[in-house]
DNA sequence: TATGAATGAGGGTTCATTCAT
DNA sequence: CATGAATGAACCCTCATTCAT
């Protein structure tokens, strides 16, 4: 079962223990990404990184210390990618397509960072979840910020409910969960593409529901 | 880390062979769920399911093989749940409503079921991968030959492209499946509540779509 | 450093855990009493008693519960056998000595019980400090009841003062612990042997106090 | 388990070797006497005393050399106060009270070089007993001296037997120990105090053992 | 049908010790 | 005189799996 993560990096010696830390980690969210928390070895971390166990140890304290930091880092990273990405000027629309962009480019192009947060991180216990629900959170409310600042672009009469928006925006990060999932299965499916696939799909949505039109059983 | 599924059950003694099979499956499914693949162990999955290590062993040969009829089990047991709840007779739409409400209302009624295809099977290595994939390609047909069908009853002109209907079904089942996590996590969240926020979101996204409307950035 | 406990038993398999366990803390006994807490492997234990690593742990859970189990378990055989050689209905001089002829012979032949109590444990942290602290405790309120008793035999009239009583009974049980290690040095030196130097030593010592004669500097 | 020897102390560079030996010493003694020699670990060592661990290595070769080190120094330094606090031209009991005085307030003085020397070196391996050993030999051939000189002073007619001394050296000292650590536990019985209940209890015991008389079982 | 007894293999962590500067 | 960087080896513990009954 598994086991394509190549073989340990050639040895340097001596090298400042800022940089020697960035390799570990680098190494590290390689190996979580792909086996998970608990099938991760240290062992192979280290290997990974070109440098013996205990230097991982000394450095990064332990496989759960070591874990949380790839989560931090690679949560500050995503998020920071998707800030960089939007202009705050630009109408809600363009914002939520620049900020889709920039996710799916993003994550297409740290896809173990992106299975750390988005596979692993989910399931290795409670400490992580919670990690990785903050950065879910800030995600939430920014997409949450944006539907709302659209409604009030659109004047619309019917305020949309809270628990309504909610229910939205767990849906819309939902979906765009998976099409990054799709995008990194399948390469030929650029970001901008899975961003215009979002937007169709959601956008229409989104205006429908702010008309106050609604679909129901009858 | 981790560590609430209650001890194990009182053993009985001497049952037929079928039976045993299946209480050592649903002690399975419940750690699987919980803990994941590599965390569960099997000690704690013969305790639970009242008894001895060798018995599983004997019935089931080993945890890849275990955990792989748990996720089939699990998969046979949702498509049957939503295949039952749609008539097929009905238009597009009431069908994909039906079908959401019969989703929903399984995953919330087997948490630990869900679990297990939803996030473990995903973490646990390829064969698992495979094995779940399988189920969702199932369900991504489904929705797709729904989305035509809705098209055929709309009598549309510019097709869909086949490639923009994947990426939309990858969409929609990824944001029932954020819903699901959702409508878990919060039991005051029912399945009709949970199928409704999709449809009013999902419906229409592709109505606009098969008219021909898109957006595009400018 | 170190080194000299002769290697593993021949495996003999297939025996009811009871009798297991008492091999497997006689091993434990005898590395913990050479090596110290710290220095014992539970490799070395394992092997010496003839069985895998797992099934130590499967019996006894840690290394902590291991030595908390050897102090407990050679504490008791060492009161035990104490008891054992007193009989409650001699005068006060008769039972102290039958008292440390029964400690010498049980120290003498368990050096390496004896090794567990008295050193090992002092020295492992302050939960076996604690463990095998009742156990002198006990030793040294049974010798406190002697001199009491002896005392009331003599009907001496300066009654001891408690806090003398107690140094004395302290000096009593140190020097009766040196004689055991002195004994257990020199195989000549038999339990009779060192049972009457402590008498000499001691009785007379205690009879002059219980006189009220003193030592005092000038 | 254990854990309460204060945090590195504050960094002084470059100062002359023979003092910061002292300091690494000091430290040592410190850390052996409260973990033990196993338990020590070479980190805190050179953390407690200010300095980092090559300079440690380099003035004090391995952590043996440097246990056996601070055992010589704490002897050295116990036998010297006890010669100092004797007057050789006093008389035999005079001679011992002053030593016994002597050696109760070095050991309350220096818990930790105390606790290096009678509990720690016993448990670290044989090269440590040994060293260790060296010096209790020094000690028990002093108070062998001062009972013989006693026994001349007393011009005791049945001379004791060499074999018999011995018994009682060991036991003295054994009792003397065993005050010192009762001192040092309670911190309201003083170094006088101690030497009272050894003199009371010993000199007693000696002096009638000097006159011929003995305790025997009927 | 069912289990008590047992283990090979591997994982996380620590430690005494050295090298290069 | 002094240290930041680095590691081989070992240790405690767990787990999937099997054997003998």
């Amino acid at each position: 079962m598994g086991g394509d993560v190549k073989a340990g990096a050639v040895r340097q010696k001596r090298m400042p223990r800022a940089e020697r830390e960035r390799q570990m980690m680098d190494a590290a969210v390689r190996v979580f990404g792909e086996r998970g928390y608990r099938a991760a070895s240290m062992d192979e971390i280290a290997d990974l990184a070109g440098v013996s166990k205990p230097l991982v140890y000394l450095y990064l304290n332990s496989k759960e210390e070591l874990f949380t930091g790839c989560i931090r880092r690679e949560a500050a990273a995503l998020i920071a990618a998707v800030r960089a990405g939007v202009r705050l000027d630009a109408p809600a629309d363009r914002q939520l397509w620049e900020g889709l962009t920039a996710f799916f480019s993003h994550t297409a192009e740290h896809p173990d960072g992106w299975a750390v947060l988005h596979s692993q991180a989910r399931t290795g216990g409670e400490p992580f979840v919670a990690e990785v629900g903050a950065m879910r959170d800030e995600i939430v409310a920014f997409v949450t910020s944006l539907i709302a600042e659209a409604a009030r672009e659109a004047h619309n009469d019917p305020e949309l409910a809270e628990r309504e928006v909610a229910g939205l925006a767990q849906a819309l990060v939902g979906a765009a969960e998976a099409l990054a999932g799709w995008a990194n299965t399948d390469p030929s499916v650029s970001a901008r593409e899975a961003a215009a696939t979002m937007m169709n799909f959601a956008w229409a949505g989104l205006g429908s529901l702010m008309d106050g039109r609604r679909w129901s059983p009858r």
